[in-house]
DNA sequence: GAGCTGCGAGAACGATCGTTCTCAACCGTA
DNA sequence: TACGGTTGAGAACGATCGTTCTCGCAGCTC
């Protein structure tokens, strides 16, 4: 097992447990334990609980927003692909809410590095909801941007589909009165 | 200082730490230097930490609930009411986002008694929501539920009213598309 | 094969957690 | 004034945290 195969194992490990449980629930024994990596080697490579925290939540943000990004890509209504994906995401079994917005919620304004990342993973959706509507409709793109969090807020609490079917059809209203207006 | 002000005292304490710095990262001393009681009072009116979380989630449940529906009860506009309510709730110094979420995010499927409370938060709102609009509108109630929470979520990272203004504009195109129909 | 280097397994460390215990001071009643 | 019961202040306890250290084993050069 060479550094980038332990880092991967790491990263899975940090990602299944710190999503499921919390990030101050999981202590570092507990990754060391279910990625198979010794604690002398994770420190090496992750020089704190810090960095393996906020490189666990950089690379789910690559993820996320890669899927995301190629769900609406090859769309005829990307704005409904954007729904459609949340609603699968919504309905995986461990799903828990946005990663982010928990471990904001949990660290704070505890260590700067995480806000970074969150902040970051925000702003793409954003700007990702802002490309598919075009310029000059930044208060339309604001207003998708509501709908997928407040989708994905409700759907942390009853998971399954509902709220992202819901928000599509929401989302359709909004589009076509911005059309006619 | 009888049991009732030690009680309000721990709470008013719980609240602010909590919510600023998350459930797990406050230790039961530094309830203790804020509010003033004893630890051995403290253990006497809440045998346990879970029993202090949850009483300060049922307490600000019961604070939020009850400012929200007067803000919005005396209201001619009542659904604007309660984005109005919203964005002054976002412009508060301490604004963190929603405390239900947040707790819920960092403690997830530990201690029951949280998501009793998170879960009852939630139906309260969706049931003001439901009220709002009147009978056989569920999906628009279900929606307008989706743009409070999103506007939350956004809020969270970035305070201010503006996310309110903006759920509060996409509302009314709802209400009004849903008029038609 | 001898000696050096780097690694893994896990003990160890200091800090802090939630919770309980000690003990001296204080209360109202005789 | 003597006294049982309750309190507050804080030490103490066992567990667990993030992090570092020890030590014995493996693999390399001469």
């Amino acid at each position: 097992m060479d550094d980038e195969e332990a880092r991967t194992r790491l990263l899975d490990a940090a990602e299944a447990l710190f999503y499921a449980e919390g990030v101050q629930a999981v202590g570092m024994d507990r990754i060391r334990a279910e990625s198979g990596v010794p604690l002398k080697r994770l420190y090496r490579i992750f020089p704190a609980k810090e960095a393996l925290v906020t490189a666990y939540l950089e690379r789910r943000d690559q993820r996320w927003t890669a899927s995301l990004r190629e769900a609406v890509a090859g769309s005829a209504d990307p704005v409904a692909a954007v729904f459609d994906w949340l609603g699968r995401w919504f309905s995986e079994p461990d799903f828990r809410g946005c990663a982010f917005l928990n471990a904001y919620g949990e660290l704070g304004a505890g260590p700067a590095g995480v806000l970074d990342v969150v902040r970051r993973h925000k702003a793409e959706l954003r700007a990702l909801l802002g490309d598919l509507v075009g310029p000059d409709r930044e208060d339309l793109a604001d207003q998708l941007l509501l709908l997928a969090e407040g989708a994905t807020a409700v759907a942390a609490l009853t998971p399954g589909p509902a709220p992202a079917v819901r928000a599509r059809e929401a989302a359709h209203v909004l589009l076509n009165a911005s059309r006619v207006g």
